[in-house]
DNA sequence: CCGTATCCATTCCGATACTG
DNA sequence: CAGTATCGGAATGGATACGG
C-alpha cells in the first residue's frame, strides 16, 4: 500500500493498523485467504479487481508478514498463497466487520453469508469486549492512556 | 468515500462493512470519536490530514450514519460530531484492531497508547471468537456459507 | 473557529496487451 | 494459469486561500 503519509511510527496501535490494512482490499483478500483461496486467479476471480492491483496487495500482504507465498508445486514458477500466524491472528478483525456488517449494513430480510462453526454449523456468538477480571464492556467503560513521553504523532 | 466500483450490494457483510470504513482515514475519525473528540478542528489537529479531505469524510460517515452532527450550540452553525449506535458498535472492532496492532506492529519494548477499563485501570482481555455454546474457535473451526440463490457478487 | 473552494501532485484502479 | 507493463481516468490527499 503506497502512500504519501504513513502512521508506521504512530504510537497508537489502530494507525499502525490501519496503515496496513486499511484500504479498500487488503481485507478482502485476507477475508478470502480465510475461505481457502490460495490462487492468483481465484482471488481474481473472487474480487474482480485488476490484476495488477491484485498482484501488488499481494506482494504488500507479503511484505507486511500477513501472508506468505510459497511455491505452488515442486519447482513451479507459481504460488500459493496462505495466512502466516500474523494473517490468521486477524480472525477478530474479520469476524468483529463481519457482525457489525451483518447488523447494519443489511435490510432484515436481506440475505448474505454467514460464518458458521464447523460442529454445529450455527453462527457464532457476538463478540464482547470485556476487562481483565471478564466483565463485559462499553466503550463507555474504557479509556485510552498515551504513552507517558512519547515523540510520537497520532 | 466515493470510489469507483463498490461492495455495495455484495452478499457478504465484512465487503459492505470495508465499503463504507474501509479507507486510511474513516476508522482514525472513528477512534477519535471513541476518544471523546466532538471538533473539527481537534480532529484535524489530532489526525494531521487535510481539511477538505476530513469535511469530506465527516460527510460521508455522518451519511452513512456513524456519525452524527448536531449544533455545537444553540443557533451555532457549528457542529458536534458524536458517534450513533451503529457507530458505537463498531467498539468490538476497533478493540479488535487495537489488538492485532499491539501484537503484531510494535517491537517488544517499545511503547503504545494502551486501552484501559474505568474501573480497574487495566488492559482489556483479548477477544475472543466463540461459537453458540461459548467455545473458543480459530478460523479453521469455522467456514462461510454462501446465500443459497445469490446473484450478488462477491 | 468551522468549514468550503480551488489547485496540484500522487496514488488507485481498471482495461488491455504481453510474456513465460 | 500467473503474473508484468503500460496507459488513462478517477479519486486521494496536502496546501492554501477564502468566507461565515
Amino acid at each position: 500500500m503506497a502512500r504519501g503519509v504513513t502512521h508506521e511510527r504512530a504510537e497508537c496501535p489502530v494507525a499502525r493498523a490501519v496503515d496496513v490494512i486499511g484500504d479498500r482490499w487488503s481485507l478482502l483478500i485476507v477475508r478470502d485467504a480465510f475461505d481457502g483461496i490460495t490462487r492468483f486467479s481465484d482471488f481474481q476471480r473472487n474480487l474482480g479487481l485488476a490484476k495488477n492491483i491484485l498482484a501488488s496487495r499481494l506482494r504488500d500482504l507479503t511484505a507486511a508478514g500477513i501472508l506468505e507465498a510459497v511455491p505452488a508445486a515442486e519447482g513451479s514458477a507459481y504460488r500459493k498463497y496462505t495466512l502466516t500466524e500474523k494473517g490468521r491472528e486477524l480472525f477478530s478483525l474479520i469476524v468483529a466487520i463481519r457482525q457489525w456488517g451483518e447488523e447494519y449494513l443489511f435490510e432484515d430480510q436481506e440475505p448474505h453469508s454467514v460464518l458458521l462453526d464447523t460442529e454445529h454449523e450455527r453462527p457464532l456468538r457476538r463478540l464482547e469486549v470485556v476487562d481483565s477480571t471478564g466483565r463485559a464492556l462499553t466503550s463507555s467503560g474504557t479509556f485510552v492512556r498515551k504513552v507517558s513521553h512519547g515523540d510520537a504523532r497520532s
